[in-house]
DNA sequence: ATAATAGTGTCTATAAGACACTATGAC
DNA sequence: GTCATAGTGTCTTATAGACACTATTAT
């Protein structure tokens, strides 16, 4: 008869990023024994007295130099085929988070991993990942994707200020379709929460644009459908 | 400096389904001795070459006789806060589940519990349950209400065949809101793929009603908004 | 006939999408 | 002035919701 499981538990972060308009994931190279080398989501096991989502943080501020403060993270799926990672004798389970994150200056490469690399979405979906780490992406991603109809998670790629422009980039790099500036304008100023007028205005090749901060509403409804 | 941690897994499942009209979870009395005689959520500890869903199927069938063929399970969340299950030393992580069924005969009592139930949800809501259970269960309840939005799942609470009556009922029931009977008529026949008239009627105290069994579609768009 | 439930018609208000148009800057 | 980008107006079509109305059964 199968005896009670003793696992290891990971938490495996699929932070995303927009950069020249492209939806970008943060992987890091391997330095661990298991599957050595190789591309990876961020992450790491669970220590003694932490969270899963404590751990999250942890390791994405070691890896990637994405620190807490800045980084909403929210429970993807947790994944526990028997043999997702064959690589260790003990079982591991693995928390999968998602973060969105405004673009950084470069993707810190910190002490745990020998490179960490902000890699475009399309091209790390056709990389060879460790583990099951190409289909927690993929989950991540469509994830993402369904956030930004319900809720107003998109300010979360951009800075503090941003433009409707800025804003409507977000939208198209996520869902890979363009969106009626007229439309989306009209829609995202009459959400109500969803936009701040600061006031100020951003001056550019074309008529100055209004700059917003997010408001204070994190459900968008009615949602905005793809 | 801490550890890596070593963990149990649960897997636990919020099984709801309809009865007179009124959601109901299933519970079980505890026998293991942690936290022995609260009422809880079905589930335990995955086993050796378990993934976590075997064990939600498993301990399902076991504790409450709901057998893994007729029920769909969709994961919901994994509690890992460190002070969630005090009453072993090992740490104990749980995967939580959601399960929609059909009101049967009878919450069967398995062989591992003493006792199991189902409880209207508002009751169970109010009870003391084991661990963090009634913080799962709360969570898996909004889920159950979200996916009745933009899901076909609300004919998993009804058997193979029912009338539009019945899945207004469901609605009405999960949503705690009645709705007009006219407009949910014509929008739920008008959703491509939710249902398929049977060509049979029901009669009872009115005019008959048309039979429909579930269509093929799992999503519903556009959505079905409260 | 009456009550009860199933189902249709129709009107109104709201929203989405297409796209013409105006506004305001850089050059 | 032109070009580029921001933002508004307006028309068409689709949908939600309210609710009057018709349909078909049991009694």
């Amino acid at each position: 008869m199968p005896n009670r499981l003793t696992a290891w538990i990971a938490s495996d972060i699929v932070a995303l990023t927009l950069r020249e308009g492209a939806l970008h994931v943060a992987l890091v190279r391997r330095q661990a024994a298991a599957e050595r080398g190789k591309w990876a989501l961020p992450g790491g096991f669970l220590l003694d007295g932490e969270s899963a989502e404590d751990a999250a943080h942890r390791e994405l501020a070691e890896e990637t130099g994405l620190e807490a403060a800045g980084v909403r993270l929210e429970q993807l799926a947790t994944y526990s085929a028997p043999d997702r990672d064959t690589a260790h004798t003990t079982r591991v389970i693995s928390v999968a988070w998602l973060a969105l994150a405004a673009d950084l200056p470069d993707a810190a490469a910190g002490t745990d991993a020998a490179d960490a690399a902000w890699v475009p979405v399309e091209k790390a979906l056709r990389m060879r990942l460790a583990f099951d780490h190409r289909q927690i992406l993929r989950d991540g991603v469509e994830r993402a994707r369904a956030k930004l109809e319900y809720t107003t998670a998109a300010t979360a790629f951009l800075p503090e200020t941003f433009t409707l422009s800025d804003l409507r980039a977000v939208y198209a790099a996520v869902w890979g379709e363009d969106l009626d500036a007229a439309n989306f304008h009209r829609k995202l100023t009459r959400a109500d929460g969803f936009l701040e007028d600061t006031g100020e205005v951003r001056t550019g090749r074309g008529r100055p644009a209004t700059l917003y901060r997010a408001g204070p509403a994190t459900e968008l409804n009615p949602p905005f459908m793809r």
